[in-house]
RNA sequence: GCCCGCUUAGCUCAGUGGUAGAGCACGCGCUUCACACGCGCGGGGCCAAUGGUUCGAAUCCAUUAGCGGGCACCA
């Protein structure tokens, strides 16, 4: 068998993924248990335009690697995938198109040819993302791949809003919104962001209206001056005694003419400016609401356009906001009504997706009650805390104060793309909402009608997509009735209130039920100087460059070591776990150059009590990890996963099991023992590839594949019925035997490994050359079962220390002294030897002569005689205070003196070791 | 303004009441027949500061500082 020295991510990367897609592993229907318990996850769809980010990439391999073990733990598995349609971002990215292509504006083809046209786009372009997540190895079901505009989840879009609008949840009306002037479409308070203002727009501008029928004037402070041609009154606080006497009076607005009342109102700070507010209840949010509160008329002197209307006045209609600004405060000045202009910064309010200033306008669109939706899942995590958040802090938090302050959401979109509101009208205006046009028009008695020409929010769709992708609204859906409610959710923080809440919302309206179990919220990668990547900064990581420089596998490792945890991205992380994954061929290469005679799945026959020590302790490390690793993965705590695989393959298993088991499996003859052994090391290859595949499915396929021994017979049992070639990824998760972990095993081969490591410094210490053999070695340990371990791996020392035979008794003193009574090879050590304590009371000699510096010697065994006492120190001085011994913990008091005892038998040993050596 | 999180080895991060950990980087030595993307050995941290609780605190509490988030209709 050709085998490279070196791993090639993207040989493996190649062919596998095709395989398991075609032949149908990653559909749950290739589980052919009927009581098999079910593990769902439905996808955060990504944004049909877009392309694959670090984000993505960690959110996928965080469902990728639940989605697999549970998958071998014999689940009945679905990942569901898909799109959205992001009605903005799609709409604009199209409009950009025709604009480059055909010089054209979306009015100059028209809607229904406009529409056309995103919807060739997305035919076009819009798998690319879908193309990107099967490099990713991610094993999600394409054979239900959804995407938001799909006619069966449109069909959920029109149903959830009819029955909302039935239940009076949904309302049309005139409100307070925002108002993106370049996008042309009003927003919700989610897609808007407050951003500070540079040092040219933080200024805070003083204005003063004269009273009427007097010669005294109120100053008004505001940031934006050109709404004081819209404003209809001015408030103050009911407590504030210096405007005691002028509520109620009447005062002249500068520039306007417009006489308009002074109000008083709670929500006025006294505190704050002059304590005198203006009111401009058309282009203000919080003066809307005060409007309301008083009656008072609204102006809108500002259009869509963010351009001064006729009612601004013939001087100021037709300029920009902005301009209009600019001559307001002139004309303030000219009037000598200009109080002062200071400094003052605040946060301005910006769309979202262009970064262009919000203008609020009064106008008419579709809301929804959310508080009311948002009751019942406020009950939940109150009450039962569901969803489970991880981690929980400070998640369940934040979402717990989103539901408790919810108020009502504009779901009206003035776009072409995206789900059309289910409203028609009648000539009278009358408004008709149906589930199909029929139907309005049945309710209607006419075919006159038109349909609300506005679309929906693109998270109104989303909203729903764990009841929509499993079939709602068709409640008998069998999908809806075995996937729902699915087990968990997988995003980014920033998309717990656009999404998370809302999918809560109509889950338990509409399933009656949670839409997940638990919510797993990602960290966030940032570059490496902690800057948010981001397309405009030009800092972000493309996972795509990842994976050609270090592997799919390698990635993915170190994203799911990420998890929930904010993080630098750091190539060099990456570059470690490409080794590991070059570390795990080259084992695997070793085991497979070997493998004449093998078969994965034995060697380990008849009772543990009989095998080797090194063989009863990988399979106990083995088990061990098993346990870690599933217990981590169910925890959510990948680290803890990655870091148990990564250090039982390469320590335990790499270090240690195959260079005890070498001489055993490159033995020149062939025979039996010859063949158990190289099963063994197969076998524990084989669990092991396991136990790494559901983080890096690549490798371990492509390794597995090779395994002799490997088949049909291999898979978990729900597996076995299914037509597809044997493949790991349906293998059985290797369930820990607690029967095999096997401590005792464990602690001895501990004090084998610390010997062959002692050994191993000494040389290292004392410069001895590394091909060079030492003669002898000399153990001794009053332990009567570590003797016999240490004599029962002689060969195994030796050949790791590169020594010529090691000889064992109770104390080192039994060889010394020339009468040679304790040992059976009449040995004495010789006064030239480096000597070392072991833990448990062990010892042991290294013959050096010629090597030996006596006074550097006896210096090193000094020091260490030395750092031993300081322990005893410490600890004595602890195990004398009375407090200590009567309130601590019986087990760490013993603890403790045991450690105290360690170090005196030590400083012992270390003593008779510097008498040996002559003083 | 309110709320929350973070601060541990040069870097990126684990740990979380009872002798400080990993990977990378660093030093020394190795073409040892799976692997130089390797092997062996090693150096390196008063766990942000101060105070408190405790027999014991890097770990719990409080305050402070620095950094980062979220929320808020203060014009």
């Amino acid at each position: 068998m050709e085998i490279p020295k070196t791993y090639d991510p993207k040989q493996a990367e190649e062919g596998h993924y095709s395989r398991w897609e075609r032949e149908g592993c990653f559909a749950p229907e290739a589980n052919g248990d009927p009581q098999a318990p079910v593990y769902s996850i439905v996808i955060p769809p990504p944004n049909v335009t877009g392309s694959l980010h670090m984000g993505h990439a960690l959110q996928h391999t965080v469902m990728d690697v639940l989605t697999r073990y549970h998958r071998m733990r014999g689940f009945r598995t679905l990942w569901l995938p898909g799109t959205d349609h992001a009605g903005i971002s799609t709409q604009i990215m199209v409009e950009r198109q025709l604009k480059k292509e055909e010089g054209k504006s979306r009015h100059d083809v028209g809607r229904e040819e406009f529409v056309r046209r995103v919807w060739a786009w997305k035919e076009q372009y819009g798998g690319e993302i879908t193309r990107q997540m099967r490099r990713e190895g991610a094993s999600v079901d394409w054979s239900r791949e959804r995407f938001t505009m799909d006619e069966r989840l449109s069909r959920a879009v029109r149903e959830f809003f009819v029955r909302c609008y039935e239940e009076g949840l949904i309302y049309r009306g005139p409100g307070m919104i925002n108002w993106c002037p370049k996008d042309q479409t009003a927003l919700s308070d989610l897609e808007v962001e407050k951003e500070p203002t540079r040092p040219d727009e933080s200024k805070l501008y003083y204005l003063q209206y004269p009273v009427k029928g007097g010669d005294g004037r109120v100053t008004v402070a505001t940031t934006r001056p050109e709404t004081m041609l819209g404003d209809t009154a001015v408030a103050v606080s009911p407590k504030d005694e210096r405007y005691a006497g002028l509520i109620g009076q009447t005062l002249l607005l500068p520039v306007v003419g417009r006489e308009i009342p002074v109000v008083a109102d709670e929500f006025v700070d006294p505190e704050f400016g002059t304590g005198a507010v203006k009111v401009t209840p058309a282009h203000d949010p919080a003066d809307y609401a005060m409007g309301q509160r008083h009656g008072l008329p609204q102006v809108q002197v500002i259009d869509q356009h963010a351009r001064m209307t006729a009612e601004a006045g013939a001087e100021f209609e037709g300029l920009d906001r902005y301009e209009a600004r600019k001559l307001v405060v002139e004309k303030f000045e000219g009037l000598g009504l200009l109080e002062k202009v200071a400094d003052y910064e605040f946060s301005i309010t910006k769309c979202g997706r262009c970064r262009t200033v919000i203008e609020p306008l009064v106008s008419t669109q579709w809301f929804l009650k959310q508080a009311e939706l948002g009751r019942e899942p406020l009950r939940l995590i109150r009450e039962q805390h569901e969803p489970r958040f991880v981690p929980e802090n400070p998640y369940e938090k934040v979402y717990e104060n989103w539901l408790a302050g919810l108020y009502d959401w504009t779901l009206s979109r003035q776009l072409w793309w995206g789900h059309r509101i289910p409203a028609w009208y009648d000539e009278a205006g009358n408004v008709y909402v149906a589930r199909t046009e029929e139907d309005a028009r049945a309710a209607a008695g006419t075919d006159r009608l038109e349909q609300d020409p506005d679309v929906l929010d693109t998270w109104f769709s989303s909203a729903l997509w764990p009841v929509s992708t499993l079939g709602w609204p068709d409640e008998d859906s069998p999908d809806l009735k075995t996937f729902y409610p699915t087990s968990v959710l997988v995003t980014a923080r920033d998309i717990i209130f656009l999404w998370v809440s809302r999918m809560m919302m109509t889950g338990v309206k509409f399933a009656g039920e949670k839409a997940f179990d638990d919510v797993f919220i990602t960290g966030t990668v940032f570059d490496k100087h902690g800057q948010r990547m981001s397309k405009t900064k030009q800092n972000g990581v493309d996972p795509l460059d990842v994976f050609d420089k270090y592997g799919v596998d390698a990635t993915r490792l170190v994203l799911a070591s990420i998890g929930s945890t904010d993080t630098r991205w750091n190539d060099n992380q990456v570059e470690s776990y490409r080794n590991f994954a070059n570390k795990i061929w080259n084992a695997a290469r070793f085991c497979l150059l070997n493998s004449e005679g093998a078969e994965v799945g034995r060697g380990f026959e008849g009772e543990p009590e009989r095998w080797a020590l090194h063989d009863r302790w990988i399979v106990s490390r083995l088990n061990k990890t098993a346990r870690e690793v599933a217990s981590a993965v169910e925890a959510y705590q990948f680290h803890e996963a990655v870091y148990a695989l990564y250090h039982f393959f390469w320590d335990d298993f790499c270090d240690w099991y195959i260079e005890l088991s070498k001489s055993d499996v490159t033995a020149e003859a062939a025979g039996p023992g010859r063949d158990a052994a190289r099963s063994r090391v197969l076998t524990v290859l084989e669990q092991a590839l396991r136990l790494l595949h559901p983080f890096m499915p690549f490798i371990t396929e492509e390794l597995w594949q090779r395994l002799p021994g490997v088949g049909k017979e291999s898979l978990h049992a729900a597996y076995r019925a299914a037509e597809v070639t044997p493949t790991v990824m349906l293998a059985g998760f290797p369930r820990a035997d607690e029967a095999l972990i096997d401590e005792r095993a464990e602690a001895e081969m501990r004090a084998v490994i610390e010997l062959v490591s002692r050994v191993r410094n000494i040389r290292t210490e004392l410069s001895v050359k590394p091909g060079e053999y030492l003669p002898r070695l000399f153990v001794g340990t009053p332990d009567g079962r570590l003797r016999h371990v240490f004599a029962n791996s002689a060969e195994q020392i030796t050949r790791l220390t590169r020594a010529s035979k090691v000889y064992v008794a109770d104390r080192l003193e039994s060889f010394a002294g020339g009468a040679n009574g304790g040992n059976p090879d009449g040995v004495d050590i010789p006064r030239a030897s480096a000597r070392a304590v072991l833990a448990g009371g062990a010892e042991v000699a290294v013959p050096l002569e010629g090597l030996i510096d006596f006074a550097q010697e006896r210096a090193r065994i000094t020091r260490e005689r030395e750092k031993q006492e300081r322990e005893l120190q410490k600890a004595e001085a602890q195990l004398s205070n009375p407090q200590f011994v009567e309130r601590a913990p019986a087990e760490k008091v013993e603890e403790l003196r045991r450690r105290a005892a360690e170090a005196g038998q030590r400083i012992k040993a270390l003593g008779e070791m510097l008498e040996a050596l002559g003083e």
